[in-house]
This record gives C-alpha cells, sequence and structure tokens, in this order.
DNA sequence: CGCAGAGTTGATACCAGTCAACAAAAGTGG
DNA sequence: CCACTTTTGTTGACTGGTATCAACTCTGCG
C-alpha cells in the first residue's frame, strides 16, 4: 500500500519536535535550537521485528536506544549461561546504558514486539551534550530514571511472595503506561508469562497461578495477556504488602 | 560548620592527585590541568561515624560523594516501612545517583564504619563536566560501572538459593576489595549478619547457617566478621550454580 | 486435522522463613 | 575489674510457599 508506505516515510522522517514522547524522553526541558542540534545527529531505525536485538552481549557501545513504540527487555546472560531479565523498557526509556561502564554491553536488547526505535550515537550525544547544559542536564535525569526502575526492579524481588511481586509488577506497569499516555487500567501485557517469570524471579506456574488468584479475588481480569484492572485500590494494597506487615507492628503496639 | 572546617586541614588538603583511589574514581584518565579544577570543588568532609547518614530519603540532590576508606550501604525505605539494602559502597565507588531521576533522593545512605568521604556538588560537578570532555566521560563510565553492580546485585537475588547467593556475595566482595588493592582472600565484613541477609534478600539466620555452611565444607573459614576464602575455585563454583545447571548443558551435549 | 506454542491447573517435595532458645561479644556502670 | 545488660551471631524444630514434574486446555497455523 502506497499510503502505507508514505506513513512510514513520515515516521522515519518524523524528528523529536514532533514526537509524542517528547517529554520524557531526551528533549525534554531543552530549546529549539538545541532541539535541533539533537535531531541531527538522531537516527530512527527501519521496525525491529520481534525477538530482534538491538545490541547483543559483548557489542561495543555504539549508541543508546529509545524505543518510541512497541517494547523491549534487555537480558543479561550468565556464565552458566541461564538468562535473567534485567529490565523491561517501554516508549520513552533509554536502553543501552549497561555499556556505558567498561564501553561494552553487558546484555542484550531483545524486542517484545515490532518496535521503532531511536538511535542515538554515543560519541555525537557526548559531544553534543557538553556544549549544551540543558541536555547534559536531561541525559543525566532518564540515566537517573533508568536508576530508579532498576531500584524498583530489585525491591519487587527481595523477600517478596509471589503474589506481592506480580501485584508490584501489575502496579509498576499502569504507572509507566500512565505516564506515557497510555490507558493505564486495561493493557496488553509485552511478554510471556515466561519472561515475566524471569524479570520477577519466579516460576512460569507460579506466575500464571498469581494471575488467576487475582483473578478469582476480583482484583484483575485476565484473558491471555489482556489484563484489566478492576479493583485498583486493592491491587496497591497486595502491592505494598500490607497484610503480613501489619500484625507485626500490632504486636509490638 | 566554622570549627568543623578548621577541624582537619589535613584531609582538606588531601587532593585527587595524591590519593591512592584516583586510578578508579572520577580523576581517572584526566589531565594534570583538568585535575586541578575537579581538585578546587570536591569537598573532603570531616570523618562520618559508623551509622551517619550521608543524606536521607527525600534530601533534595546537592552532592554525589566517593568514600575514601570505610563503607556504605544505601537503604531504600517502602510504604510500608520495611529497608531494603539496594547497595554496598567501597572505597571509590560513587554514591548519590538515585537521586539524578528526580533530583530528590530515593534512598538513605549510611556508614557501615567510620568513613573519610569526598563529597562533589553536583551543579559544580556538572558546569565543570561540560568543560572538560574526558571528565564527562569518566563520569559517565563510573555512572555505568555504578548500573553494573547494581546488575550484578540484582543477579544475587533471582532464583538462586542461599549458599549461592553468600557465595556470590562473597566472591563478589572479594573481587571489588582486589581491585581498590586490598586483600582479596582475607578480610572483614563491613556489615552485620542482619545487613547481609536484607542484601541478599534473606534472612539473617538463613545467612548465618550458610556461612557455617560453607565453613564445614572447608570453603571458607568464618570467625564473626572475619573472613577467610580457603578455597576460591570452589567458592567459584557455588557462586556461578554449577551443580545444578551442569546437567541441562549436559544433556544438550 | 494434527501440531506446536502458550497458558492453566494439580500433586508432591524441599528450601528457607519463622519462632525459639542459646552462646558469644560488646558495651555500661558500679 | 567484674557483674550486668544489650547486641550480635549460632543452632534447632517446624511450617509454609514455591519449584518441580506432569497432565491437560486452548489458540492459532500450516
Amino acid at each position: 500500500m502506497t499510503e502505507a508506505q508514505t506513513f512510514d516515510l513520515a515516521s522515519i522522517r518524523s524528528s523529536c519536535v514532533h514526537c509524542s514522547l517528547r517529554q520524557l524522553c531526551l528533549p525534554a526541558g531543552i530549546g529549539a535550537e538545541e532541539l535541533r542540534q539533537l535531531d541531527d545527529i538522531v537516527r530512527r531505525r527501519r521496525p525491529i521485528a520481534q525477538n530482534e536485538r538491538l545490541y547483543r552481549l559483548g557489542d561495543p557501545l555504539t549508541a543508546v536506544y529509545v524505543a518510541r513504540d512497541g517494547a523491549f527487555k534487555t537480558v543479561a546472560i550468565s556464565e552458566s549461561g541461564e538468562e535473567q531479565i534485567v529490565g523491561l523498557h517501554l516508549p520513552g526509556e533509554l536502553m543501552g546504558l549497561d555499556a556505558l561502564g567498561a564501553g561494552v554491553h553487558r546484555c542484550e536488547a531483545v524486542a517484545l514486539a515490532t518496535a521503532n526505535v531511536c538511535e542515538v550515537p554515543f560519541e555525537r550525544l557526548s559531544e553534543v551534550a557538553a556544549q549544551l547544559p540543558s541536555l547534559q542536564q536531561q541525559l543525566l535525569r532518564v540515566i537517573g530514571q533508568s536508576v530508579g526502575r532498576d531500584h524498583d526492579h530489585l525491591g519487587m524481588l527481595v523477600r517478596r511472595q509471589a503474589v506481592e511481586r506480580i501485584a508490584l509488577f501489575l502496579h509498576g506497569l499502569a504507572e509507566r503506561y500512565r505516564n506515557i499516555g497510555q490507558p493505564a487500567l486495561e493493557f496488553r501485557l509485552p511478554m510471556s508469562r515466561d519472561d515475566i517469570a524471569h524479570y520477577l524471579g519466579l516460576a512460569l506456574e507460579t506466575v500464571s497461578r498469581g494471575f488467576s488468584k487475582l483473578q478469582d479475588d476480583g482484583v484483575i481480569a485476565v484473558l491471555g495477556r489482556q489484563i484489566e484492572i478492576r479493583d485498583s485500590a486493592e491491587l496497591d494494597r497486595l502491592a505494598h504488602g500490607v497484610e503480613h506487615e501489619e500484625p507485626r507492628n500490632r504486636s509490638r503496639a
């Protein structure tokens, strides 16, 4: 279809100025002239297919990436060959920072669905950031947000039981969808049960059971990957682990 | 404050140039003249006492910190009030990055022992980094290393059993001590069993049992917080979870 | 129609959390 | 310096949550 092609062309051409994620991404808070400079170095890549990788373990750091749509997982591969999902990346969230330390990627970024990606050559980004204080500032802020998400992820894994982790996962996902202006109470999970399990440090059966339990309790409605949050308050309560933290405080007081 | 400043002139005088951590810290790879500029903005604070905090939850980001000796933990406090240790910081490792995202600290940095700290005012660091490409580069590298340590930490928590986590913990600690030129096979744990438990997402009893087991198996010798690694190879093997990952690989080959 | 992939559900075993008692070390005050 | 308390660490017994193995359902697809 010619219309589809022209549409595609448009999206390749589409600049940061017209991007709906502008306020969340690197361009946030920088001026018009500076935005043009940033725009010049950003390359929009053709759509990335599901399971395609943005970079692989051991690849030298050449660029950082931001998805405009779709979703990615970053997977670390341990010496013994097991895969561990270290991150989940929605549109507007920076990827590739794992290579900042050694100049070489420590994990692989895998597309969970067909996605469009902006690629920012790292060398050039450094140069431009050095000249544009507001861009430098925003770069550090975006990096910081990424660190924050890592900490949130960590918090899901430590001493939390299965339903709690799942509740935290859904809660966090909803919040992130809300941030990018997408429906937060009804969405499609971007990943399989297996991926969720790896992300949460659980067995996939446990994830499945958890979803079922939450559904039975009327907290959510699940149909495959389609999720509806029916009782947001209860989900929050479960996520913050109220029920079995209270007793300890009660016995004290 | 005034008396504090006169209090330790000597440590205030000590500059990055003479610091033994120079090659690991922000000054790594930057020239003599640039080093002087960085040195100008770094403030050396009087010793921090055990359990004293560098910053607290909600504090605005004013500076980033590097310990010259001692050790710190960073603690996240969840809505329900439980504490989660998100990081362990040895000399030369940057602290305070948790505030980059929102401009406000998400966790608290607590001294595990009396420590000397360099404080780098963040605003000034940004300014100077924008003018010194090699410093900007090194700043990003140090941030990247911090992200890498967070990922290593994550790897300890996911689907690993107790002794495995403890082995990974000791292995990682040894490596980090080696990096800063300290004995890697015999050292004092900078933290209590309780802290280790929170760091590894285990109950403190489980940590204690794990140490005992490793000692019984001749892998380490424990005496309170004093640790000696007796069988480094075996520790590595345990850390990388060979024994119950092998079968899968064997059945393949 | 059969097949493969994804997801659900059941039965069982085991690791680790919890409660509890004890031991050792480190402060505290006379 | 010694008795006391407090903190820190160790060990035991028991229970429960979750991994594991396994059977089954459901969907889409060639």
